[in-house]
DNA sequence: GAACTACCTTGACTCAAATCAAGGCTGCAT
DNA sequence: ATGCAGCCTTGATTTGAGTCAAGGTAGTTC
Protein backbone atom coordinates (compact mmCIF):
# COMPACT_ATOMS: atom_id res chain seq x y z
CA UNK A 1 0.00 0.00 0.00
CA UNK A 2 1.45 3.28 -1.14
CA UNK A 3 1.36 6.72 1.34
CA UNK A 4 1.09 9.94 0.12
CA UNK A 5 4.45 11.62 1.39
CA UNK A 6 3.37 15.05 2.26
CA UNK A 7 -0.08 16.48 2.62
CA UNK A 8 1.13 20.13 1.20
CA UNK A 9 1.75 19.72 -2.43
CA UNK A 10 4.99 19.91 -3.68
CA UNK A 11 6.64 22.04 -0.88
CA UNK A 12 9.16 20.34 -0.24
CA UNK A 13 10.06 16.86 -1.84
CA UNK A 14 12.45 14.78 -0.34
CA UNK A 15 12.80 12.55 -3.67
CA UNK A 16 16.23 12.84 -5.40
CA UNK A 17 17.11 14.59 -8.09
CA UNK A 18 14.85 17.86 -7.22
CA UNK A 19 17.63 20.11 -6.32
CA UNK A 20 17.68 23.38 -7.58
CA UNK A 21 21.59 24.50 -7.71
CA UNK A 22 19.79 28.32 -8.84
CA UNK A 23 18.26 28.50 -5.09
CA UNK A 24 19.40 31.85 -3.19
CA UNK A 25 18.58 32.68 0.01
CA UNK A 26 16.19 35.35 -0.84
CA UNK A 27 14.02 32.88 -2.58
CA UNK A 28 14.41 30.24 -0.67
CA UNK A 29 11.70 28.66 1.24
CA UNK A 30 13.51 27.65 3.80
CA UNK A 31 14.74 31.05 5.24
CA UNK A 32 11.89 31.22 7.58
CA UNK A 33 13.72 28.16 9.21
CA UNK A 34 16.77 28.46 8.29
CA UNK A 35 17.39 32.26 9.18
CA UNK A 36 14.54 33.84 10.44
CA UNK A 37 16.25 37.19 10.40
CA UNK A 38 14.34 40.61 9.50
CA UNK A 39 17.42 41.02 7.06
CA UNK A 40 16.95 44.06 4.44
CA UNK A 41 17.00 42.33 1.05
CA UNK A 42 20.54 43.72 0.92
CA UNK A 43 21.74 42.12 3.75
CA UNK A 44 20.54 39.01 2.28
CA UNK A 45 22.31 39.53 -0.94
CA UNK A 46 25.35 39.64 1.44
CA UNK A 47 24.50 36.79 2.98
CA UNK A 48 24.08 34.96 0.14
CA UNK A 49 27.20 35.87 -1.58
CA UNK A 50 28.97 33.86 1.24
CA UNK A 51 27.23 30.71 0.58
CA UNK A 52 28.12 27.95 -1.57
CA UNK A 53 25.81 25.40 -3.29
CA UNK A 54 27.34 22.16 -3.92
CA UNK A 55 26.07 19.46 -5.43
CA UNK A 56 23.98 16.83 -3.48
CA UNK A 57 25.34 14.01 -1.45
CA UNK A 58 24.22 10.26 -1.96
CA UNK A 59 23.12 8.25 0.96
CA UNK A 60 25.63 7.37 3.98
CA UNK A 61 28.21 10.15 2.02
CA UNK A 62 29.69 11.91 4.74
CA UNK A 63 29.69 15.81 4.93
CA UNK A 64 32.61 15.79 7.21
CA UNK A 65 34.30 13.13 9.71
CA UNK A 66 35.08 13.98 13.12
CA UNK A 67 38.28 15.41 13.76
CA UNK A 68 38.31 16.90 9.89
CA UNK A 69 39.55 20.36 9.86
CA UNK A 70 36.62 23.26 10.42
CA UNK A 71 35.94 25.45 7.90
CA UNK A 72 32.24 25.92 7.26
CA UNK A 73 28.57 25.12 9.21
CA UNK A 74 26.02 24.06 6.58
CA UNK A 75 22.25 24.32 6.12
CA UNK A 76 20.28 21.77 5.21
CA UNK A 77 18.24 22.24 1.96
CA UNK A 78 17.04 18.86 0.85
CA UNK A 79 16.84 15.25 2.29
CA UNK A 80 18.27 14.43 6.18
CA UNK A 81 21.56 14.21 7.99
CA UNK A 82 22.46 12.44 10.95
CA UNK A 83 25.52 14.11 13.01
CA UNK A 84 27.49 11.68 15.30
CA UNK A 85 30.05 10.53 17.95
CA UNK A 86 32.20 7.21 17.52
CA UNK A 87 33.00 6.49 21.05
CA UNK A 88 36.27 4.88 22.34
CA UNK A 89 35.29 1.38 22.13
CA UNK A 90 33.41 2.02 18.28
CA UNK A 91 29.74 2.55 18.99
CA UNK A 92 28.27 5.07 17.89
CA UNK A 93 26.77 7.69 19.21
CA UNK A 94 24.30 9.79 17.37
CA UNK A 95 23.91 13.87 18.17
CA UNK A 96 21.39 14.81 15.95
CA UNK A 97 18.86 14.22 13.21
CA UNK A 98 19.07 17.50 10.90
CA UNK A 99 16.14 18.16 8.70
CA UNK A 100 15.78 20.70 5.83
CA UNK A 101 16.38 24.35 7.03
CA UNK A 102 18.37 22.97 10.10
CA UNK A 103 22.58 24.24 11.19
CA UNK A 104 24.70 21.49 11.64
CA UNK A 105 28.51 21.55 12.15
CA UNK A 106 28.47 24.23 15.10
CA UNK A 107 30.27 21.78 17.28
CA UNK A 108 33.59 22.39 15.19
CA UNK A 109 34.05 26.09 16.13
CA UNK A 110 35.82 25.36 19.67
CA UNK A 111 38.78 23.42 18.63
CA UNK A 112 38.73 24.09 14.75
CA UNK A 113 38.07 20.35 14.12
CA UNK A 114 34.85 19.01 13.60
CA UNK A 115 33.76 17.01 17.00
CA UNK A 116 31.35 14.70 15.48
CA UNK A 117 31.00 13.72 11.73
CA UNK A 118 28.10 14.17 9.81
CA UNK A 119 26.27 11.84 6.94
CA UNK A 120 23.13 12.13 4.45
CA UNK A 121 20.72 9.73 5.78
CA UNK A 122 19.22 9.89 1.98
CA UNK A 123 20.23 12.03 -0.92
CA UNK A 124 20.25 15.58 0.48
CA UNK A 125 21.55 18.61 -0.77
CA UNK A 126 23.36 21.29 1.56
CA UNK A 127 24.61 25.04 1.54
CA UNK A 128 27.66 25.77 2.66
CA UNK A 129 28.57 28.84 5.18
CA UNK A 130 32.66 29.39 5.50
CA UNK A 131 32.88 30.34 9.09
CA UNK A 132 35.25 33.23 8.93
CA UNK A 133 33.36 35.29 5.81
CA UNK A 134 30.06 34.57 8.27
CA UNK A 135 32.00 35.74 11.27
CA UNK A 136 33.16 39.06 9.14
CA UNK A 137 29.24 39.67 7.95
CA UNK A 138 28.65 38.88 11.21
CA UNK A 139 30.45 42.09 12.82
CA UNK A 140 29.28 43.77 10.12
CA UNK A 141 25.40 42.99 10.47
CA UNK A 142 23.97 43.01 14.16
CA UNK A 143 21.18 41.03 13.55
CA UNK A 144 23.33 38.08 12.13
CA UNK A 145 25.58 38.02 14.81
CA UNK A 146 22.50 38.04 17.03
CA UNK A 147 21.14 35.36 15.27
CA UNK A 148 24.05 33.04 14.95
CA UNK A 149 24.23 33.34 19.03
CA UNK A 150 20.76 32.39 18.83
CA UNK A 151 21.15 29.34 16.86
CA UNK A 152 23.83 27.91 18.71
CA UNK A 153 22.05 28.85 21.76
CA UNK A 154 19.26 26.71 20.24
CA UNK A 155 21.60 23.71 19.86
CA UNK A 156 22.55 23.80 23.14
CA UNK A 157 18.95 23.69 24.73
CA UNK A 158 18.18 21.04 22.50
CA UNK A 159 21.12 19.04 23.55
CA UNK A 160 19.99 19.41 27.10
CA UNK A 161 16.67 17.88 26.28
CA UNK A 162 18.08 15.00 24.75
CA UNK A 163 20.21 14.88 28.16
CA UNK A 164 17.17 14.89 30.26
CA UNK A 165 15.08 12.65 27.84
CA UNK A 166 18.09 10.34 28.23
CA UNK A 167 18.74 10.27 32.12
CA UNK A 168 15.22 10.63 33.29
CA UNK A 169 12.54 9.06 30.27
CA UNK A 170 11.61 5.34 29.72
CA UNK A 171 11.58 3.78 26.31
CA UNK A 172 8.40 4.52 25.86
CA UNK A 173 8.75 8.45 26.30
CA UNK A 174 11.73 8.27 24.27
CA UNK A 175 10.62 7.10 21.02
CA UNK A 176 7.18 9.13 21.91
CA UNK A 177 9.20 12.50 22.22
CA UNK A 178 11.40 11.92 19.37
CA UNK A 179 8.00 11.14 17.10
CA UNK A 180 6.52 14.22 18.34
CA UNK A 181 9.57 16.59 17.42
CA UNK A 182 10.11 14.95 13.70
CA UNK A 183 6.17 15.98 13.69
CA UNK A 184 6.58 19.36 15.25
CA UNK A 185 9.48 19.95 13.01
CA UNK A 186 7.44 18.87 9.92
CA UNK A 187 4.92 21.18 10.21
CA UNK A 188 7.20 23.49 10.68
CA UNK A 189 8.41 22.90 7.17
CA UNK A 190 4.23 22.94 5.49
CA UNK A 191 4.79 19.31 5.85
CA UNK A 192 2.37 16.98 7.33
CA UNK A 193 2.31 17.22 10.99
CA UNK A 194 0.67 13.34 11.22
CA UNK A 195 2.19 11.39 8.72
CA UNK A 196 6.25 10.77 7.57
CA UNK A 197 9.02 8.97 6.44
CA UNK A 198 11.52 8.43 8.82
CA UNK A 199 14.71 9.00 6.91
CA UNK A 200 16.58 7.00 9.84
CA UNK A 201 17.24 3.20 10.85
CA UNK A 202 15.75 1.95 13.62
CA UNK A 203 19.73 1.47 14.98
CA UNK A 204 20.08 4.96 14.56
CA UNK A 205 16.93 5.92 16.51
CA UNK A 206 18.36 3.12 18.97
CA UNK A 207 22.28 5.08 18.65
CA UNK A 208 20.16 8.77 19.17
CA UNK A 209 17.62 7.40 22.15
CA UNK A 210 20.11 5.14 24.11
CA UNK A 211 18.28 2.10 23.50
CA UNK A 212 18.78 -0.74 21.40
CA UNK A 213 17.22 -1.85 18.34
CA UNK A 214 15.27 -4.43 19.66
CA UNK A 215 13.76 -1.99 22.35
CA UNK A 216 12.88 0.67 19.45
CA UNK A 217 10.97 -2.03 17.67
CA UNK A 218 9.19 -3.36 20.56
CA UNK A 219 7.93 0.08 21.54
CA UNK A 220 6.42 0.89 17.67
CA UNK A 221 4.73 -2.49 17.64
CA UNK A 222 3.43 -1.48 21.27
CA UNK A 223 2.34 1.91 20.07
CA UNK A 224 0.56 0.20 16.95
CA UNK A 225 -1.13 -2.21 19.44
CA UNK A 226 -2.31 0.65 21.08
CA UNK A 227 -3.31 2.52 17.95
CA UNK A 228 -1.57 5.42 18.42
CA UNK A 229 0.55 5.22 15.30
CA UNK A 230 0.30 2.91 12.14
CA UNK A 231 3.99 1.98 11.36
CA UNK A 232 4.90 0.11 7.77
CA UNK A 233 8.22 0.11 7.67
CA UNK A 234 9.44 3.55 7.83
CA UNK A 235 6.46 5.15 7.12
CA UNK A 236 4.41 6.38 10.24
CA UNK A 237 0.91 7.53 10.51
CA UNK A 238 0.22 9.50 13.86
CA UNK A 239 -3.32 8.22 14.65
CA UNK A 240 -3.81 9.63 17.92
CA UNK A 241 -2.00 12.96 18.81
CA UNK A 242 -3.23 12.96 22.43
CA UNK A 243 -2.33 9.53 23.10
CA UNK A 244 1.28 10.15 22.15
CA UNK A 245 2.24 13.17 24.10
CA UNK A 246 0.71 11.06 26.77
CA UNK A 247 3.18 8.65 26.12
CA UNK A 248 6.05 11.09 25.70
CA UNK A 249 4.84 12.08 29.07
CA UNK A 250 5.42 16.20 28.15
CA UNK A 251 3.49 18.96 30.17
CA UNK A 252 0.99 20.74 27.75
CA UNK B 1 41.08 14.02 60.12
CA UNK B 2 41.59 16.95 57.89
CA UNK B 3 42.75 17.60 54.19
CA UNK B 4 44.25 20.49 52.80
CA UNK B 5 42.15 21.95 49.91
CA UNK B 6 44.75 22.32 47.61
CA UNK B 7 48.30 21.93 46.87
CA UNK B 8 49.15 25.51 45.15
CA UNK B 9 48.96 27.35 48.20
CA UNK B 10 46.34 30.05 48.57
CA UNK B 11 45.55 30.48 44.52
CA UNK B 12 41.85 29.97 45.12
CA UNK B 13 40.39 29.53 48.19
CA UNK B 14 37.13 27.77 48.14
CA UNK B 15 36.40 29.15 51.82
CA UNK B 16 34.00 31.79 52.11
CA UNK B 17 34.28 35.47 52.45
CA UNK B 18 38.28 35.40 50.72
CA UNK B 19 35.88 37.85 47.58
CA UNK B 20 37.87 40.73 46.21
CA UNK B 21 35.80 42.96 44.48
CA UNK B 22 38.73 44.85 43.40
CA UNK B 23 39.61 42.16 40.48
CA UNK B 24 39.74 43.56 37.30
CA UNK B 25 39.98 40.93 34.15
CA UNK B 26 43.33 42.61 33.77
CA UNK B 27 44.84 41.01 36.53
CA UNK B 28 42.58 38.17 37.80
CA UNK B 29 44.28 34.90 37.88
CA UNK B 30 41.41 33.22 36.15
CA UNK B 31 41.58 34.44 32.95
CA UNK B 32 43.24 32.14 31.11
CA UNK B 33 40.52 30.01 31.67
CA UNK B 34 38.07 32.14 31.74
CA UNK B 35 39.29 34.72 28.85
CA UNK B 36 42.16 32.74 26.82
CA UNK B 37 42.43 35.72 24.20
CA UNK B 38 45.30 37.50 23.28
CA UNK B 39 43.57 40.46 24.04
CA UNK B 40 45.04 43.74 23.49
CA UNK B 41 45.62 45.65 27.16
CA UNK B 42 43.09 47.90 25.89
CA UNK B 43 40.68 45.53 24.80
CA UNK B 44 40.86 44.03 28.34
CA UNK B 45 40.24 47.40 29.57
CA UNK B 46 37.18 47.55 27.17
CA UNK B 47 35.83 44.18 28.41
CA UNK B 48 36.55 44.51 32.01
CA UNK B 49 34.17 48.12 31.55
CA UNK B 50 31.20 46.08 30.73
CA UNK B 51 31.88 43.78 33.41
CA UNK B 52 29.77 43.53 36.58
CA UNK B 53 31.04 42.13 40.27
CA UNK B 54 27.98 41.91 42.57
CA UNK B 55 28.66 40.06 45.96
CA UNK B 56 29.04 36.21 46.56
CA UNK B 57 25.90 34.82 46.46
CA UNK B 58 25.09 31.88 49.35
CA UNK B 59 25.05 28.31 49.10
CA UNK B 60 22.13 26.89 47.70
CA UNK B 61 21.12 30.92 46.15
CA UNK B 62 20.04 31.28 42.58
CA UNK B 63 21.58 33.55 40.42
CA UNK B 64 18.76 32.87 38.20
CA UNK B 65 15.33 30.58 37.42
CA UNK B 66 14.08 28.91 34.45
CA UNK B 67 12.09 31.29 32.85
CA UNK B 68 13.40 34.60 34.02
CA UNK B 69 14.54 36.96 31.43
CA UNK B 70 17.79 36.77 29.76
CA UNK B 71 20.05 39.52 30.06
CA UNK B 72 23.82 38.35 30.75
CA UNK B 73 25.66 35.84 31.00
CA UNK B 74 27.91 34.83 33.79
CA UNK B 75 31.83 33.62 34.50
CA UNK B 76 32.09 31.91 38.09
CA UNK B 77 34.84 33.56 39.97
CA UNK B 78 35.15 31.65 43.11
CA UNK B 79 32.94 28.88 44.89
CA UNK B 80 30.83 26.78 42.18
CA UNK B 81 27.60 26.62 40.43
CA UNK B 82 24.84 24.26 39.39
CA UNK B 83 22.36 24.58 36.30
CA UNK B 84 19.76 22.75 35.99
CA UNK B 85 16.50 22.20 34.43
CA UNK B 86 12.77 20.54 36.26
CA UNK B 87 11.27 18.03 34.22
CA UNK B 88 7.35 18.68 34.11
CA UNK B 89 7.17 15.95 36.31
CA UNK B 90 8.89 17.86 39.01
CA UNK B 91 12.26 15.82 39.01
CA UNK B 92 15.70 18.04 38.36
CA UNK B 93 18.33 17.19 35.62
CA UNK B 94 21.37 18.66 36.07
CA UNK B 95 22.77 20.17 33.09
CA UNK B 96 26.70 21.25 34.40
CA UNK B 97 28.74 21.79 37.24
CA UNK B 98 30.61 25.25 36.85
CA UNK B 99 33.75 25.67 38.55
CA UNK B 100 35.88 29.22 38.51
CA UNK B 101 36.47 30.56 34.89
CA UNK B 102 33.95 28.84 33.48
CA UNK B 103 30.75 30.51 31.71
CA UNK B 104 27.03 29.80 32.16
CA UNK B 105 23.63 31.17 31.07
CA UNK B 106 24.50 30.99 27.22
CA UNK B 107 21.17 28.79 26.72
CA UNK B 108 19.44 31.37 27.44
CA UNK B 109 20.24 33.64 24.26
CA UNK B 110 17.76 31.21 21.93
CA UNK B 111 14.87 32.57 23.57
CA UNK B 112 15.74 35.64 25.44
CA UNK B 113 14.55 33.72 28.41
CA UNK B 114 16.72 31.10 30.91
CA UNK B 115 16.31 27.45 29.58
CA UNK B 116 18.09 26.53 33.19
CA UNK B 117 18.17 27.77 37.03
CA UNK B 118 21.57 28.24 38.31
CA UNK B 119 22.43 27.62 41.74
CA UNK B 120 25.50 28.22 44.14
CA UNK B 121 26.62 24.83 45.43
CA UNK B 122 28.09 26.83 48.32
CA UNK B 123 29.35 30.26 48.72
CA UNK B 124 30.19 31.30 45.38
CA UNK B 125 31.28 34.87 43.17
CA UNK B 126 30.26 35.27 40.05
CA UNK B 127 31.12 38.37 37.51
CA UNK B 128 28.04 39.24 35.40
CA UNK B 129 28.50 39.85 31.66
CA UNK B 130 25.36 42.02 30.28
CA UNK B 131 25.12 40.40 26.46
CA UNK B 132 24.02 43.30 24.87
CA UNK B 133 27.07 44.90 25.73
CA UNK B 134 28.87 41.65 25.18
CA UNK B 135 27.45 41.26 21.42
CA UNK B 136 28.24 45.57 20.63
CA UNK B 137 31.60 44.76 21.76
CA UNK B 138 31.81 41.44 20.24
CA UNK B 139 30.48 43.45 16.27
CA UNK B 140 34.07 45.44 17.29
CA UNK B 141 36.43 43.22 18.74
CA UNK B 142 37.13 40.04 16.22
CA UNK B 143 39.02 38.08 19.00
CA UNK B 144 36.42 38.27 21.36
CA UNK B 145 33.99 37.46 18.87
CA UNK B 146 35.36 34.64 17.90
CA UNK B 147 36.33 33.42 21.38
CA UNK B 148 32.42 33.64 22.61
CA UNK B 149 31.27 31.72 19.28
CA UNK B 150 34.01 29.00 20.94
CA UNK B 151 32.50 29.68 24.24
CA UNK B 152 29.25 28.42 23.08
CA UNK B 153 30.63 25.79 21.13
CA UNK B 154 32.59 24.12 23.65
CA UNK B 155 29.13 24.38 25.80
CA UNK B 156 27.81 21.89 22.68
CA UNK B 157 30.49 19.46 22.84
CA UNK B 158 30.26 19.10 27.05
CA UNK B 159 26.93 18.72 26.28
CA UNK B 160 27.50 16.08 23.82
CA UNK B 161 30.35 14.33 25.81
CA UNK B 162 27.11 14.17 28.51
CA UNK B 163 24.73 12.74 26.04
CA UNK B 164 27.26 10.22 25.13
CA UNK B 165 28.28 9.18 28.79
CA UNK B 166 24.14 8.62 29.28
CA UNK B 167 23.37 6.75 26.84
CA UNK B 168 26.21 4.26 26.32
CA UNK B 169 28.22 4.19 29.44
CA UNK B 170 27.74 2.38 32.78
CA UNK B 171 26.75 3.53 36.44
CA UNK B 172 30.75 2.94 37.61
CA UNK B 173 32.07 4.61 34.14
CA UNK B 174 29.50 7.73 34.59
CA UNK B 175 31.11 8.46 37.90
CA UNK B 176 34.79 7.53 37.15
CA UNK B 177 34.31 9.86 34.44
CA UNK B 178 32.91 12.81 36.18
CA UNK B 179 35.67 12.19 38.71
CA UNK B 180 38.39 12.66 36.03
CA UNK B 181 36.33 15.54 34.66
CA UNK B 182 36.54 17.22 38.17
CA UNK B 183 40.21 16.03 38.41
CA UNK B 184 41.38 17.72 34.66
CA UNK B 185 39.35 21.38 35.82
CA UNK B 186 41.59 21.65 38.95
CA UNK B 187 44.42 20.97 37.52
CA UNK B 188 43.77 23.55 34.65
CA UNK B 189 43.01 25.83 37.76
CA UNK B 190 46.26 24.73 39.47
CA UNK B 191 44.20 22.78 42.10
CA UNK B 192 45.62 19.45 42.99
CA UNK B 193 44.12 17.38 40.61
CA UNK B 194 44.12 14.05 43.14
CA UNK B 195 42.61 15.61 45.83
CA UNK B 196 39.69 17.82 46.19
CA UNK B 197 36.04 18.35 47.88
CA UNK B 198 33.12 17.63 45.84
CA UNK B 199 31.03 20.68 46.37
CA UNK B 200 27.70 18.57 44.93
CA UNK B 201 25.23 16.51 47.29
CA UNK B 202 25.12 12.57 46.08
CA UNK B 203 22.26 13.87 45.08
CA UNK B 204 22.96 16.15 42.47
CA UNK B 205 25.99 13.74 40.88
CA UNK B 206 22.78 11.35 40.70
CA UNK B 207 20.96 13.33 38.73
CA UNK B 208 24.05 14.73 36.51
CA UNK B 209 24.17 11.28 35.35
CA UNK B 210 21.18 9.97 35.40
CA UNK B 211 21.97 7.33 38.45
CA UNK B 212 20.21 7.49 42.06
CA UNK B 213 21.78 8.57 45.19
CA UNK B 214 22.22 4.82 45.86
CA UNK B 215 23.96 3.80 42.23
CA UNK B 216 26.17 7.00 42.64
CA UNK B 217 27.02 5.88 46.55
CA UNK B 218 27.55 1.62 45.71
CA UNK B 219 30.33 3.34 42.68
CA UNK B 220 31.44 4.77 45.58
CA UNK B 221 31.75 2.22 48.08
CA UNK B 222 33.22 -0.03 45.09
CA UNK B 223 35.58 2.08 44.00
CA UNK B 224 36.71 2.40 47.84
CA UNK B 225 37.32 -1.16 48.03
CA UNK B 226 39.28 -1.14 44.86
CA UNK B 227 41.54 1.36 46.37
CA UNK B 228 41.05 3.99 43.45
CA UNK B 229 39.64 6.27 45.24
CA UNK B 230 39.78 7.50 48.78
CA UNK B 231 36.19 8.63 49.86
CA UNK B 232 35.76 11.10 52.95
CA UNK B 233 31.84 12.10 52.90
CA UNK B 234 32.94 14.89 50.22
CA UNK B 235 36.76 14.49 50.08
CA UNK B 236 38.36 12.46 47.28
CA UNK B 237 41.54 11.50 46.79
CA UNK B 238 42.46 9.44 43.87
CA UNK B 239 44.69 7.08 44.46
CA UNK B 240 45.02 5.19 41.13
CA UNK B 241 44.53 7.62 38.19
CA UNK B 242 44.75 4.57 35.82
CA UNK B 243 42.58 2.52 37.39
CA UNK B 244 39.91 5.11 37.17
CA UNK B 245 40.52 6.15 33.48
CA UNK B 246 40.47 2.16 33.36
CA UNK B 247 37.30 2.17 35.19
CA UNK B 248 36.03 5.69 32.88
CA UNK B 249 36.75 3.55 29.83
CA UNK B 250 38.15 6.53 28.58
CA UNK B 251 40.43 5.56 25.31
CA UNK B 252 44.17 7.54 26.04
C1' DG C 1 25.30 18.76 74.25
C1' DA C 2 20.66 17.29 72.71
C1' DA C 3 17.76 17.16 69.09
C1' DC C 4 16.81 17.87 64.53
C1' DT C 5 17.56 17.70 59.68
C1' DA C 6 19.69 16.69 55.62
C1' DC C 7 22.73 13.62 53.62
C1' DC C 8 24.86 9.25 52.94
C1' DT C 9 25.31 4.10 53.03
C1' DT C 10 23.93 -0.69 52.77
C1' DG C 11 20.87 -4.61 51.98
C1' DA C 12 16.95 -7.16 49.84
C1' DC C 13 14.03 -7.31 46.17
C1' DT C 14 12.05 -5.88 41.54
C1' DC C 15 11.84 -4.60 36.94
C1' DA C 16 12.86 -2.38 32.44
C1' DA C 17 15.79 -2.81 29.00
C1' DA C 18 19.86 -5.45 27.27
C1' DT C 19 21.38 -9.60 25.41
C1' DC C 20 20.99 -13.79 22.92
C1' DA C 21 18.69 -16.21 19.36
C1' DA C 22 15.96 -17.03 15.45
C1' DG C 23 13.21 -15.97 11.74
C1' DG C 24 10.83 -12.64 8.39
C1' DC C 25 10.83 -8.63 5.15
C1' DT C 26 12.61 -5.47 1.57
C1' DG C 27 14.98 -3.99 -1.97
C1' DC C 28 18.95 -4.37 -4.78
C1' DA C 29 21.98 -6.97 -7.98
C1' DT C 30 22.54 -10.65 -10.85
C1' DA D 1 12.68 -14.42 -11.03
C1' DT D 2 16.40 -15.69 -7.59
C1' DG D 3 19.60 -14.88 -4.22
C1' DC D 4 21.71 -12.01 -1.05
C1' DA D 5 22.45 -8.51 2.49
C1' DG D 6 20.78 -5.37 5.44
C1' DC D 7 17.08 -4.22 8.24
C1' DC D 8 13.32 -5.22 11.22
C1' DT D 9 10.55 -8.00 14.49
C1' DT D 10 9.52 -11.20 18.18
C1' DG D 11 10.49 -14.39 21.98
C1' DA D 12 13.20 -16.17 26.00
C1' DT D 13 16.45 -15.08 29.33
C1' DT D 14 19.67 -12.19 31.96
C1' DT D 15 21.24 -8.28 34.39
C1' DG D 16 22.34 -3.63 36.01
C1' DA D 17 20.26 -0.16 38.13
C1' DG D 18 15.94 1.32 40.43
C1' DT D 19 12.94 0.92 44.37
C1' DC D 20 11.88 0.13 49.04
C1' DA D 21 13.46 -0.01 53.63
C1' DA D 22 16.28 0.87 57.47
C1' DG D 23 19.98 2.66 59.89
C1' DG D 24 24.24 5.69 60.21
C1' DT D 25 26.72 10.28 60.10
C1' DA D 26 27.58 15.25 60.02
C1' DG D 27 26.43 19.67 60.63
C1' DT D 28 23.29 23.16 62.65
C1' DT D 29 20.19 25.20 65.99
C1' DC D 30 18.53 25.92 70.29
Amino acid sequence: MTVRLADAGDHIVLKPCIHDYQVNCGNCRLNSICLPLALESDDIEQLDNIIQRSKPLQKSQHLYREGDEFKSVFAVRSGAMKAYKTTDDGREQVTGFYFPGEILGMDGISNNLHASSAKALETAAVCEIPFTSLEKLSAMMPTLQRHFFQLMSREITADQQLITLLSKNSADERVASLMLSISTRNSKRKLSATQFRLPMSRVDIGNYLGLTVETVSRVFSRMQKLEILRVDNKEIKILDVQGLQKMANVGD
